[in-house]
DNA sequence: TTGCATCCTGTACCTAGGTACGGGCTTACC
DNA sequence: GGTAAGCCCGTACCTAGGTACAGGATGCAA
């Protein structure tokens, strides 16, 4: 009958109101019960659900990745090897390695731009000697600055 | 009177040809000749432009960055002490530098979650020896995942 | 001159993860 | 029972960097 009310539970969580009701459509936090008016009453663990979400995001999953972690741990019966957080979580820390370096590639080119004293992108494009790779544009993570 | 048309700057530029027209609406690449029915004529420095802003852009500059960047570049008299390349990839530098430390930070939470054998998010959050910090939760780049 | 490829403009759509708004109901307190 | 705060829902909007589409005009070669 009683339970936290929204505002409780997104104050507790530190999220926003709106963000509540966006997860519980995205499938993401359980639709809880509703008082005979039709506000939601939460149960206490809700909170630690949102926190569970805001954790695993933290880490670099998507909201779709959480949710299926989340689903993968609902029915544990039956199993696929690549369905537990383990196997997850390595696969995000490749992905997290790759995009830590390529930041150090990126880093470093920095450097030597400063380094050499380029002051001018015009300018330098036009001159051999800068460090700045102008010609190879297409190339590193392809969404490494997408996320 | 000849020029390279557009298809054939985004081509040599490896981009797409509505990124050309974007860039043109962003205020990036100067509006180039017309052929009398309207058709844009480039010059060859056009791809050399384009080969720029995406070089900036690979080294972490957003778009409206890069326009600064071009724009300070043009007018290079009156400049103030921050407004050359130097200044800025200086501070760039500084941020990229922010995100692989917390990239690292996270990087070693997901081995500290491989090396503990955490399975089950929802499981974890239960148990006082998991290394998922699930309380601090707002912590971290706050637009770590966002680029 | 015909025909087809290319290009024009404006506008809409996309991802990801939310956030805000408007109009109307509910809850809680005095 | 009044009234103010809180909550409901649906929908629109936001950032960033593009990408796609429709309908029409142009360019170029045969």
């Amino acid at each position: 009958m009683t339970g936290l009310r929204s505002s409780q539970v997104a104050a507790a969580a530190g999220v926003n109101l709106q963000t509540l009701r966006y997860y519980e459509r995205r499938g993401l936090l359980a639709e809880p019960e509703r008082s005979l008016g039709g506000h939601r009453l939460y149960p206490a663990e809700a909170v630690t659900a949102l926190r569970v979400i805001k954790a695993a995001q933290r880490l670099g999953f998507t909201l779709d990745e959480v949710a299926d972690l989340l689903e993968a741990g609902r029915h544990r019966h039956g199993r696929r090897p690549d369905a537990g957080l383990q196997a997850r979580a390595r696969t995000k820390l490749t992905e997290i390695e790759a995009k830590i370096a390529d930041l150090q590639v990126i880093a470093g080119t920095l450097r030597a731009a400063l380094d050499a004293g380029c002051d001018d992108l015009v300018a330098c494009a036009g001159e051999p000697c800068c460090p700045i790779p102008f010609a190879t544009i297409a190339l590193g993570d392809p969404d490494a600055d997408a996320r």
